[in-house]
DNA sequence: CGAAAAATTTAGACTAATCTAAAAATTTAT
DNA sequence: ATAAATTTTTAGATTAGTCTAAATTTTTCG
């Protein structure tokens, strides 16, 4: 269907156009690691097969085709990174780098079996929404709790990560779906977090607050 | 280190060699799906990059270096095999293909933590040996009993996929590792095996037969 | 506003992998 | 043993993806 090239400029644009509507020549040229040339090039490359809209000198954004053809590929990558991480005891940090590689595996067979394998995870170890068969995205409101301004309060509403280690501190520290919390202060060091849950302050590693998926509360 | 289409010759040179020794251009030019003049070219690049032995109009066949590449790449399909069908359920049959992308996906600790996670399995679903680690090849002068001719007589060594409904099928057809078994007949329509065992004669698919190695006794 | 800066596109060239057609070498078979 | 058939290699061309340098368009700001 694609080549890889191909998909990752698909997938790239996704992502920026998700921040900013509109995607730029130099703007996916920096993310790609290659020259605003070889974007152009690609650009009318994509155009002419109608997955993205695109008026010179002016940026792009896909095509309703092109956006679906983008989902189906962040679904191969986040899926993978689930499967690592869960599966193969990669750290989240790792998962990113060995992904990029294994998503260009379009077997639609593969990515359902495997997608059934992992118990159709909704969040990968980012906690980034993992879109399904149909390429819908799990649309949640939720932001990893280190996202989070100082102040803020939230609820608990999912974990990223289902893993043993991870689910066991929640528990020690008394950390469950529903728990309500705020924000008390971040460290500039180490970013480890104080949190105020249960009455109490207890402070909470940055790489256990990107596992927390929470539903902030108006303020 | 190398790219997807140096990695598919290196693998085929390793395969075709097995039988033959040494390797010709139409050979490799049928097995890939490619022209003659095509092998010639890369033959030329990869003898440059030493990873072959190459006198023009004569064969080619890998040199140490070469051999010890195709052996990887052989570890990384067979692991992915193997994961395909214990993991996700795929037959036999179907793994092939979908292993031919996930071998090139090169990464040391990603192919460790696979292997680990599977179990340092030493055969793959067809009953091929997956070398290991260092490109050792687990040698065992194991057969398919898919592959035996009418007549032989054999000891089952090894099973090469243990899932649960095949030990399953085993236990109640009482064939156990060791079990002596003499092939006495194959259907010419569906390749039904009937085989002599523990004195009592009984008939199992061609898809059993070829997950069951077994050590041919002189006859 | 209009000139300088920044962003984008075009033009022309390179590499890897492939092809077809023709030439060269080897093998086969009378 | 040599002519015919086969195999292999060479020559020249093509495509995808990339680059640099130059040209063009848009944006910014004095």
């Amino acid at each position: 269907m694609f080549s890889h090239t191909e998909e990752n400029y698909l997938k790239t644009i996704y992502h920026l156009q998700l921040d900013t509507g509109t995607v730029t020549t130099n703007a996916l040229a920096q993310q790609l690691n290659t020259k605003p040339a070889t974007v152009t090039d690609m650009m009318k490359k994509l155009h002419a097969k109608n997955l993205l809209h695109y008026t010179p000198y002016y940026g792009f954004s896909l095509s309703n085709e092109g956006k679906k053809a983008a989902l189906f590929i962040v679904r191969r990558h986040r899926l993978w990174e689930a499967f690592l991480a869960e599966k193969l005891a990669f750290s989240p940090e790792e998962v990113h780098e060995i992904a990029e590689e294994l998503e260009h595996v379009r077997h639609a067979k593969l990515v359902e079996r495997l997608d059934a394998f992992l118990g159709y995870p909704q969040f990968d170890p980012h906690g980034d929404p993992i879109p399904d068969k149909k390429g819908k995205v799990p649309q949640s409101q939720l932001t990893n709790l280190g996202d989070l301004p100082i102040g803020a309060v939230a609820v608990l509403q999912a974990v990223a990560q289902q893993t043993k280690p991870l689910l066991a501190q929640l528990s020690a520290k008394k950390i469950a779906i529903g728990s309500q919390l705020e924000v008390r202060s971040r460290s500039p060091f180490d970013q480890m977090l104080e949190i105020k849950i249960n009455n109490k302050i207890i402070s909470i590693s940055a790489q256990l607050a990107s596992h927390l998926l929470v539903k902030k509360q108006p303020s």
